[in-house]
DNA sequence: TGCGATTTGTGCGTATGTATA
DNA sequence: ATATACATACGCACAAATCGC
C-alpha cells in the first residue's frame, strides 16, 4: 500500500500538530474507515503520512488511548477499541446473562480468595459485627477476553464457606450460589462514583494507570432480605455504559 | 535553597524514570511536604534533582496533572491543586429537593439558551424528527457555590417556548415546568458513564482539565408518557456519589 | 527452540514558540 | 523589554514486547 505524504496539516497556526493527528485518526474511527479491532498503521508510517515526528504521532495517539478510542500494545500495534457494553443495573443484574444478550462470551475469573475479619465498612454493609469472619474474593470479569471489571466481593463467613471454589469452577456467582442452596437474590442498594484507576487496578484491568473507572458499590440480599454480599466493582469507564432499569 | 542531586532513582530497571519522578512528587504532595496551592520547583530544577532530562520530568508531571494532583500554567509554574470538596448526593428526581434534604443551598444557573435544529442523537432521544427545532440550554448546578454539574438540556420547541426565561428566574426546572402547566414529570431512562473532563467542561466546573466527570444522560417524560426533555449532565466525580435506592 | 524483523516504550539532546512575571 | 518557564516539535538511539519463520 502506498503512503500518502503530508495529509492535510494546518501547519502554520492554531491547533497543535499532535492534536490534528489525533483528530484525523479519530475521524477515521468515527467515520468507520477504521473498525473496532482494526490495527492502526504503525506510528512510523503515521508520522511519515502526516509529515511529523513519531513523538508527535505518539502524543496524539496517547490522547486517543486516554479517551479509550484506541489501545496500544507493545510489540504488536495500536488497535481500535470495541464499542462499550451497555450494562443494565437493576434489581436482578446477572453479569453472564447481560453478556449473553449482547452476544459476548463472558466469564468471571477468581483472582484471590481469603478469610479475613470484616472491617468497619464491610461490617456495616453486611449488617454484621466488625471483626466477624468474611470471605473476601477478588474477581475479574471479561467479555471476549477483554477485562470489563475488577471487583472485591465479601460474604459473611460461616454461611458461605467454600463459595470461592464453586465460583472458580463455574465462573458465575449465580451458579456458585445455587451450589450452596441459594436459588435467588436481589440488589438492595447501589452507589456509583468514578475516579482514576490506581496502579493495582490498572494492572488487573489491563489499562494504563490514570484511566477512568466507574466504582459501583452494591449490596445483595437473599429472598428473606438477609444481606449476603457486599461488592465494590471497578468498571473500565469507556468499556461500559450503565443503564438504570426501573 | 540548595538542590540535592540524584534523589533516589532506581535507574537500573523496573519502573520508568518518568514514573518514578511522578511517584516522588506525588509522595511530596500526599505527605504534606507540598501543600495545596504550592508551586513545584521548575521542571529544570526537578530534572537536575532527579538526574534526568526535563522531558522525563514533564512526562511524570503530565500524569499527575491528568490525575488532578497538579496543574501547570504556562509561564508561571506548576501548582499543587486544592483539595476537592467531597459532596455526596443521591440520584432521586428533583435536584433542588435532594439538596434541600442535605441542607445545601442549591440553584441552577442558566449559562446559555438557544433555538437549534435537533441532531440525530437528540431527535432520537426526544422522539422527534431530525432537524426539528429544539430549545437547548446549558446550565450549571451549584451547592453552596461549588459547581456540581454542568448540563446540556434539550426540549422540543413549539411546546417549551420561553422555558429558559422561567428557569433563569426560578433556578429550578420543576418550577419552570409549573409555569408552563406541567405539574409533574418522571424519568424514562438513565445512562451513566465517566471520562475525563474536556477543557470547556473543566472551565465551567472550575476543575483542572483531565479530572473525572460522571456523564449522566437522561430522558424525562410527562404524565402522558410524552418525552419532554433530554439531558446530558456532567458531574464532578469526586464531588458526588450517586446512590440508587430501592 | 531460537532468531530476526516489526512495533511500541522510554530517554536524551536540541530548538523554537508563547505566556507570564 | 528581559528573563523565566511551560508548550510543542524534531531527530536519534536503544529497550522491550510480539510475531512469524
Amino acid at each position: 500500500m502506498t503512503i500518502t505524504r503530508d495529509q492535510v496539516l494546518d501547519r502554520a497556526l492554531g491547533l497543535a500538530a499532535w492534536r490534528q493527528v489525533a483528530d484525523a485518526v479519530e475521524a477515521d474511527i468515527t467515520s468507520g474507515r477504521l473498525k473496532p479491532g482494526d490495527r492502526l498503521a504503525p506510528e512510523s508510517q503515521l508520522a511519515e503520512r502526516f509529515g511529523v515526528n513519531r513523538h508527535t504521532v505518539r502524543r496524539g495517539l496517547a490522547m486517543l488511548a486516554e479517551r479509550g478510542l484506541v489501545r496500544a500494545t507493545q510489540g504488536s500495534g495500536t488497535f481500535v477499541e470495541t464499542a462499550p457494553v451497555v450494562y443494565p443495573i437493576g434489581l436482578k443484574t446477572r453479569f453472564s446473562e447481560v453478556m449473553a444478550k449482547v452476544g459476548r462470551e463472558a466469564r468471571g475469573e477468581l483472582v484471590s480468595a481469603e478469610h479475613v475479619p470484616a472491617d468497619k465498612g464491610i461490617a456495616e454493609a453486611l449488617g454484621i459485627e466488625k471483626g466477624s469472619p468474611i470471605l473476601q474474593m477478588h474477581t475479574i470479569y471479561r467479555a471476549d477476553g477483554v477485562p470489563l471489571s475488577f471487583a472485591r466481593t465479601c460474604f459473611p463467613l460461616p454461611r458461605f464457606l467454600g463459595l470461592d471454589q464453586h465460583f472458580a469452577a463455574k465462573g458465575s456467582l449465580t451458579k456458585a450460589y445455587k451450589k450452596l442452596g441459594i436459588e435467588d437474590y436481589k440488589r438492595l442498594s447501589t452507589r456509583i462514583t468514578a475516579r482514576m484507576a490506581d496502579p493495582a487496578e490498572a494492572a488487573q484491568l489491563d489499562i494504563a494507570p490514570g484511566r477512568v473507572v466507574l466504582i459501583i458499590s452494591s449490596i445483595n440480599v437473599d429472598l428473606e432480605g438477609v444481606r449476603i454480599q457486599a461488592t465494590q466493582s471497578r468498571f473500565v469507564a469507556d468499556r461500559v455504559e450503565l443503564t438504570i432499569e426501573r
